[in-house]
DNA sequence: CTGAACTTTCAAAAAATATTGAAAATAAAA
DNA sequence: TTTTATTTTCAATATTTTTTGAAAGTTCAG
């Protein structure tokens, strides 16, 4: 196989999987293109790369830019801006679970807590069963989050091996 | 709040939730209702109660059967289908990210893979890079889907807890 | 068997989501 | 300042995904 076939596979590989994880295929396609380029890119290149329109490659961009997972490149006597993708994995798998957790399991825990405030004085049946039901999920989501959170926040190689090491016994 | 308004916020909530990370609203809330339901209910209250069609409701029930996180309940002297969900959220939890895995997961690792060998031997620049990138993401994906695993297929209560107190240190 | 009760299927319709592209805005050069 | 290059916005359009509902299929009691 061929590098660029090879990277054009990768890049529509990757494209399917985010659309299967609630990420739009275009921005997954952006992300994969600048994670298999040498070189810093430009809009156009994208754009001409991709077969997307301006609007929706901008969009792109401003969306991975916001994740943190790519940078904007100047190249000094050119106009255009450019941009490269943090290659370390480690870093923009934490920041992309960071900031999805934190906009969409953070309100969520919120609406539990909500729940079980609302119903833990309800001594019927139904109520009590409703309680158990919700305040499970909250504190099993809580302890997987605040887990997740400490791997994430930890050196790559130290911690995530360590605990291999440790369940594998 | 009432107890029949408690569940229908959870009932919508669960559904926004599973939208956003690629599960069919409707499955959702099918599941959602099964969860704060006391009895067994069938497919003609899961109808009325959510206000959606025969077609869809079988659909969604069949997908939560697949997955294994409901059951069929048979009442005697009634021809109607009942379902129950599965309460203990470890168990589905984990039934759902398995399958998630199995399905979405698997094969972009064999995809990796794939790429992996095609560039091996490659030894430009851009050949290096590629396979070098494409490693990454395949060996830390490997890793942490290892972790992963180990701690679903473990009992909730002993591994969880047990990693927590490691990493709180 | 026959018919009633219930479930499943799937083509068509609706809804949700993503994409386009041209106009407006911005920034840099002349 | 004016011109030109580039980026951003967003209403309109296209695509994808979900949902519907009626017909076909199944099961089972009589």
């Amino acid at each position: 196989m061929e590098i660029q076939a090879a990277k054009q596979k990768f890049i529509n590989t990757w494209g399917s999987l985010g659309s299967e994880w609630g990420i739009n295929k275009s921005v997954a396609q952006v992300h994969a293109l600048l994670l298999v380029s040498t070189n810093p890119i430009s809009t156009d290149e994208i754009m001409e790369v991709l077969k997307i329109s301006r609007g929706n490659t901008n969009m792109s961009l401003r969306q991975l830019l916001d994740y943190g997972i790519i940078y904007k490149r100047v190249i000094a006597g050119d106009r255009k801006e450019y941009f490269v993708a943090e290659k370390d994995i480690w870093k923009w798998a934490v920041k992309i679970a960071m900031m999805r957790k934190q906009k969409e399991i953070d309100p969520v825990m919120h609406v539990l807590s909500d729940l079980k405030e609302a119903t833990k004085k309800n001594k019927t049946e139904e109520g009590k069963e409703f309680y158990a039901m919700v305040n499970d999920i909250h504190t099993f989501t809580e302890q997987f989050c605040s887990l997740a959170d400490k791997i994430m926040s930890s050196n790559r190689g130290e911690l995530l091996l360590k605990l291999l090491k440790i369940v594998m016994k």
